[in-house]
DNA sequence: TAAAAATGTAAAACACACTTGACATTTTGT
DNA sequence: ACAAAATGTCAAGTGTGTTTTACATTTTTA
């Protein structure tokens, strides 16, 4: 699984310090996610597609397992 | 945040074993997940949704935060 | 009405999402 | 060029999603 959020994030102009205080975690966090680091959890993930007016399904890419 | 699991489970009549069994989680994980014990992770989220042929938002009530 | 199937509970263990803090590197703006 | 802002890394700690095992209760069916 991997996302989006860099893109939209950049399209959108904000930086990452922004987009955490928006959704309330971590800077950290949002670092790790872009990074692949771990994926967010479903309360996260609900938070950030949101922020962003799209479906969970447009931000955060499954592929096939 | 709740969900409507055990709604979709009865009304397509698939037992808890059936629905873990198809999105390769324990029994206890899907009875945890009916019963709010605890909310399911993203990847978990996306598979029992598109069990249901369901977008997540649909299968997963996120109520105001 | 008894057996079988489905659902539930409880607790210990493990994996991973998220935080915190401190510091290093890259990018931007003047 | 230099300072400031933005991005990244590392590591230890906390909380929670998930598994496993074993057993109890409820529902279904022959």
């Amino acid at each position: 699984m991997h996302n989006k959020i860099k893109e939209l994030r950049k399209e959108k102009k904000v930086t990452q310090d922004d987009l955490a205080g928006a959704v309330s975690v971590t800077r950290q966090t949002i670092i790790s996610l872009e990074n692949g680091k771990y994926n967010a959890s479903l309360q996260l993930a609900h938070k950030i597609s949101k922020y962003f007016n799209m479906k969970i399904e447009d931000v955060f890419i499954f592929e096939e397992e």
